[in-house]
RNA sequence: GCGCUCCUAGCUCAGUUGGAUAGAGCAACAGCCUUCUAAGCUGUGGGUCGGGCGUUCGAAUCGCCCGGAGCGCGCCA
């Protein structure tokens, strides 16, 4: 089933173009940009004039005339400089508004050629606290991840812990110099651990000491000595404990919780792979592999340390070896903050080098960092990050001002206000995140996250409760849903906005990029709060017209809801005020 | 020094890859609850798209130069 106006006209127009000796390449319609003059419109005129050497108008008019006798438009006009504008007929556009209603996808395609992907995204450290810089990419990760899956991906998504390096040798040894032996480590919680970790950075940032004894015990512990590694494995899974619960709260999921450390076994295997294909040298008492340089100097890729140990290329490189090997990975998607655009070009140049993953898509998907006002990462006012729970309680306590308290509405105890709270609140969050382009990083503003007005998580939240409310009427009252039928402007212009769901989410699959949801989906709401306002539904008059506003109300309701879960956002039932 | 990314309304950001009159949200101002949830809707003001030159019928978008910001540059991850 194909309900996408653009595809349809497309085709048309392709053959159309065809008939007409033209380049078939510029038969292509987008959304109008003047609502005012049409639905779609078609610049191929334009673009062709320059090569065909004609007048654009005369290309326009000629195409024109042949689109004018497809059934399904109403208007065909050439304006300006040659654009051609269409208009569908409003009975077209509503036949399709029942075809979607009746698509459990709302219309919704898969994309042409399913395979395996691997995202890694989250990538928190053990040892430290989740703070506000760790949302992007959680949150980010989640949303492309239920993307993925929904257009027909078979997705695998791991966390790819941090908690394997130097740090872990630092922590150690912090614990050390404090407590003169390792055995009280087991009683450590994660308060206690991160306050280990933070005396043993500042530590071994002005001392060259410790600096090098934490190496010592890096590479003891990644060789395999015994009390370290027991140690260790404390240290990580409290804070795996710590990392889970925060993720729970945002709805983060991952399938594997793999981290640096099960990467090290394959990391030998990697060097002797370089070795065999002899493209490693010995540099500094280093082994590398040397990249090419290009137009700009490319340091290289470093698997051995001077000192014996791997590093994180080694690690990445392993990790991508067992991603193709085990994961049977075709894509594998990274997701970190532009920082490291050169440690991605390095791993992916020299994965090639090696041959370990033939065939299959490497990318890395870039994120801004998230800045404070002065457009440098974000620190609070005492210089530190904000830890990511204190965000949430804060927008929490926000959200309860306007909730009512537990038991003032019926059905609404403590434990039904509480789900509400954190569905709204997180909402707030995810969707002041979400809605940034991925790519250009944004400024953190503290109050935005516990904004619910204008563009945010909640509005669309609201719109949804709000069309629940008015299908539970509609029910009670005995009215189903009909037949579209377009009469009001806001009717029609819902209905166009409905039809481009497919497209937003394959565009959105294709760039990696959420935000085209987001926007997709605020602007949805925002033309139902239009539509709601001016056309009554449930007091329409006629029922048939109820019937037919009822029917776009829902599917607005199920397109929102639908879009609201591809960013990882929950829709609540209600919204209950205070 | 070299490289990458960025500069659009008072603030925070879009702008579907070169098209028509550059759009939202917030903030400001003026209206709208005896009718389906006002976390809403309607309207107003606000711009030499950092600056300059160029390519083009046509530039916020492409190229060059200048100014400003952020980030990264072999043994931290």
């Amino acid at each position: 089933m194909n309900l996408l106006f653009e595809t349809t006209l497309n085709k048309t127009l392709s053959e159309i173009f065809e008939k007409l000796g033209l380049d078939t390449k510029f038969a292509t319609v987008k959304v109008s940009d003047r609502a005012d003059l049409s639905d779609f419109q078609c610049n191929g005129a334009l673009a062709l004039a320059k090569t065909a050497h004609k007048n654009p108008r005369e290309i326009a008019a000629s195409v024109a005339t042949e689109l004018e006798k497809e059934p399904n438009i109403a208007t065909v006009s050439v304006d300006g400089p040659g654009f051609i504008n269409i208009k569908l007929k409003d009975d077209f556009i509503a036949a399709n508004m029942d075809k979607m209603a009746q698509d459990e996808r709302l219309g919704c395609g898969i994309t042409e050629n399913p395979h395996r992907v691997v995202l890694d995204y989250g990538g928190p450290n053990v040892a430290k606290e989740m703070h506000v810089g760790h949302l992007r990419s959680g949150v980010i990760g989640e949303s492309i991840q239920r993307i993925e899956r929904f257009v027909g991906n078979d997705v695998v998504s791991d966390v790819h812990l941090g908690d394997w390096g130097t740090p872990m040798g630092m922590i150690l040894a912090e614990i050390l110099r404090s407590d003169g032996t390792l055995s009280h480590v087991f009683s450590y919680n994660i308060a206690q651990i991160t306050e280990f970790y933070k005396r043993a950075n500042i530590r071994c940032k002005e001392d060259e000491e410790a600096k090098e004894q934490a190496r010592k015990i890096t590479a003891a512990l990644q060789d395999g000595d015994e009390q370290y590694r027991a140690a260790w494995q404390h240290l990580r899974s409290e804070s795996v404990k710590a990392i889970k619960a925060n993720y729970a709260q945002l709805d983060v999921n991952f399938d594997l919780w793999w981290g640096e450390s099960d990467a090290h076994q394959t990391c030998g295997e990697i060097v002797k792979i370089a070795r065999n294909k002899e493209i490693s040298e010995v540099d500094n008492g280093a082994e590398i592999i040397r990249l090419e340089e290009g137009n700009k100097p490319k340091p290289p890729v470093i698997l051995i340390k001077s000192d014996g140990g791997y590093t994180y290329h080694t690690t990445d490189l392993a990790t991508i070896k067992m991603r193709v090997d085990q994961l049977k990975a075709q894509e594998i998607v990274y997701f970190t903050d532009s920082r490291q655009a050169l440690h991605f070009e390095q791993v992916f140049e020299g994965a090639e080098k090696l041959g370990i993953a033939p065939n299959v898509e490497l990318k890395h998907i870039v994120f801004g960092t998230v800045n404070g006002a002065d457009g440098k990462p974000f620190k609070t006012r005492d210089g530190g990050v904000m830890n990511l729970d204190t965000l949430i309680e804060m927008s929490k306590d926000k959200v309860r001002q306007s909730l009512p308290k537990a038991g003032e509405v019926e059905g609404y105890g403590e434990a039904e206000i509480e789900k509400l709270t954190s569905q709204i609140a997180v909402a707030a969050i995810k969707f002041q995140d979400l809605k940034n382009t991925i790519s250009s990083g944004y400024v953190f503003e503290l109050d935005d996250f516990a904004k619910f007005e204008g563009k945010t998580g909640p509005y669309i939240q609201y719109a949804i409760a709000r069309i629940n409310s008015v299908l539970r009427k509609a029910e009670a009252n005995g009215l189903n849903v009909g037949n579209v039928k377009l009469e009001a402007p806001e009717e029609r212009a819902l209905a166009l906005k409905l039809a481009q769901v497919h497209n937003v989410v394959m565009r959105a699959h294709s760039e990696k990029e959420p935000s085209i949801i987001a926007d997709y989906t605020y602007t949805l709401a925002q033309q139902f709060s239009t539509f709601y306002n001016a056309c009554p539904i449930m007091n329409a008059g006629d029922c048939n017209l109820a019937a037919s506003r009822l029917r776009l109300a829902k599917l607005v309701r199920d397109v929102l809801t639908l879009m609201l879960n591809l960013l990882g956002i929950e829709a609540p039932e209600v919204m209950l005020k205070a």
